[in-house]
DNA sequence: ATTAAGAGGACTACATTGGTACTGTTTAGA
DNA sequence: TCTAAACAGTACCAATGTAGTCCTCTTAAT
């Protein structure tokens, strides 16, 4: 389904519980009643979130975490990453060498393209505009394709065996 | 990763192959051959796509398959919605009523705009731009185009996706 | 009638994901 | 200095999903 990882999800709900008084650190259980997750997968995320360098563990009693940085200079992609690690829609336009005919595939170059919008649409956005009611600009894009949602079943034309789900 | 899935992307290549000549009806394995792709793989993404009208099926001897409409009104959110389902960055924002959580849950309805805007990189690109040595542009966009989702506002009564736990 | 081709499942093997547990390390405070 | 609270790291398991194959049935050209 083209989905982000539970985890990935996790974690941006995880961050958005700690903009409110962002100076104060939070241990994983505090945050774990917060958003109703378990204690250990809300402490798995922060450890993760943590090495990626998005919030700040304080170790030993009275411990806990911080957001590494203010909330608007977090983006989607940050958290996407540490989380989920690299975005990339094909697996030959991340890692090369896996497919045969890699050379002369026009279609490689174009999904690493596909990629960098995809990133861009993230990247613009922050973990401060999570929070609020409606992000004010989702800013690179293109326009046109917003439109609709995808209802394109295809008008089946011109086809010789139509009668079974015709039923 | 945030990848789609190595079918969807499989998807794309089957139906590049079939572009040059696109009148002429190709056999699953003539295809397979092209691409070199194992006949059962390419037969049943074949049928996949049938499935979601973007090829069209002549069944019988000296059968075979056809682009469904011409290469430039085939986008890649067709190919992709075929072949993967539904493109949601989150679960909550394309299933609802799976989290328990409290109802201000701004963060989803923010899920579902990036989403839409995910979505429109994606629809407008096309099949033929695929093989084409770069694509043209990936234009720029504003995002108030988004903005104009229907119900949003609705009573949210989920978070994310977080399984009955809190029991 | 024969045969090439797609349709539709069923099935298997494998990889990934989500979730948990255990052991060690750090540090505030009694 | 001792204790307890809290993070760090790792190993593990269960469930799910994905990729790939195979088999049988139907369709249609010759």
């Amino acid at each position: 389904m083209l989905k982000l990882s539970k985890m990935a999800d996790y974690g941006t709900v995880v961050m958005t519980a700690m903009i409110r008084d962002a100076q104060r650190s939070r241990s994983a259980p505090e945050i774990a009643a917060a958003i109703q997750v378990p204690v250990p997968t809300v402490s798995k995320i922060l450890k993760i979130l943590a090495r990626g360098g998005l919030v700040v563990s304080l170790r030993g009693a009275k411990g806990g975490y911080l957001l590494a940085r203010s909330a608007e200079k977090i983006s989607l992609v940050d958290i996407i990453h540490a989380m989920d690690g690299p975005i990339g829609m094909t697996e030959c336009s991340v890692t090369p060498g896996l497919c045969v005919q890699e050379a002369g595939c026009a279609v490689r170059a174009n999904w690493q393209r596909i990629n960098q919008a995809v990133i861009g649409v993230l990247q613009n956005i922050t973990l401060a505009e999570m929070i609020t009611p409606a992000i004010a600009v989702i800013r690179p894009v293109d326009a046109s394709a917003i439109m609709p949602t995808p209802a394109n079943r295809a008008p089946l034309p011109a086809r010789n065996t139509i009668p079974k789900e015709a039923a």
